[in-house]
DNA sequence: AACCTGACTTCGG
DNA sequence: TCCGAAGCCAGGT
């Protein structure tokens, strides 16, 4: 296992993340310390979703919208941001304007 | 050790 | 607003 303090900071982030509201992968890796290591975060939520139990279905990439092919579980996330209380819209984009998750608990 | 892939980001047209 | 290309970093083969 890894004891890479980036990925455990993006471990906490995620966990950090309020109810009905998502946050970008950008977003997280500067948090964790790198800006430029987005797919890192991507790897560290593989890594630790199942095992942390990390709410991965609230992160989404930079244009507001799951990245995740339909089958692998898009269906079931969209649902639970829904429940959540989080809108999508036509093209299943979430408004980043009203859910982007400030960080500001950092 | 080298090459390839990836739940990304940002810029330009 | 949408599409395409280039850049970055780490893990897997």
């Amino acid at each position: 296992m890894t004891a890479d303090p980036f990925q455990q900071r993006v471990i906490a982030c995620i966990k950090r993340i309020p109810k009905g509201k998502v946050a970008t992968y950008g977003l997280i890796a500067a948090m964790a310390g790198n800006p430029r290591s987005a797919r890192q975060v991507v790897r560290a939520l593989h890594s630790s979703s199942a095992k942390e139990g990390l709410p991965w279905q609230r992160v989404v990439n930079a244009k507001g919208q799951v990245s995740l092919p339909a089958g692998s579980g898009l269906e079931e996330q969209t649902a639970l941001l829904k429940a959540e209380g989080v809108t999508f819209d036509r093209g299943g984009r979430i408004d980043l304007g009203t859910y982007l998750w400030g960080g500001s608990k950092k």
